[in-house]
DNA sequence: CATTTAATTCGTAGATTTACGAACAAAGGT
DNA sequence: ACCTTTGTTCGTAAATCTACGAATTAAATG
């Protein structure tokens, strides 16, 4: 018996968003981007006790995951909110916290 | 500096939140959890493919992130959901959502 | 063409996650 | 007392995550 039997498509997918957002560093980012539209890798590795090299890895996870996208823009990239998936997680999120 | 510095507690707690999310099984779980107030242990074993050994290990991750708790009621254990901590969680994500 | 800037990728190490089966615990039934 | 039922805990292995600094890329600038 396969595990994609019983569990649902979309709880596979939430449980994707879930796991992209399990992380302080990853939540602050996209809490970032959804408030201002988009930014700068710099500007939140001036904010962040991080190295550079671990933020990147946790924006490759939100950008594999779909939430984010870069942009290049030289010598900066500058990440935005993927609108398209941000608004499937949400509608997930909702529909499972309101059931 | 400190990471706790910059994040917010409310980060920080719906990042545990997701994090305990982040997997198809515990998504199911807690979905099923959400819809009928409670269930047993082997009552998800039953539906699942999954060693209940695993299943096991999954239930603990949900209730030490307290979404979850567990009652004995022999020679079972009854799950349900952690209310207050579940309304906590809604609440964060909403506002994360939302913003 | 060398330098500067901004960010990623590489290499690596330690911690955590996920999974399984075997062993164990706790109470009820025979 | 022993067996059954229901789950947990243990031991273990493979995979993934998190973090860092060093090396690299890619384009603009001097």
């Amino acid at each position: 018996m396969e595990v994609g039997t019983v569990i649902t498509e979309q709880q596979q997918r939430a449980a994707r968003y879930a796991k992209a957002l399990g992380h302080p560093v990853r939540m602050y980012v996209i809490e970032l981007l959804s408030k201002q539209s988009c930014c700068y890798s710099g500007d939140i590795s001036d904010e962040l006790p991080i190295a550079k090299s671990t933020l990147s890895q946790h924006l490759k996870e939100l950008k594999d995951a779909g939430l984010i996208q870069g942009e290049i823009e030289l010598p900066r990239i500058k990440y935005c909110l993927n609108r398209e998936n941000w608004n499937e997680a949400k509608l997930l999120f909702k529909q499972f916290f309101d059931v």
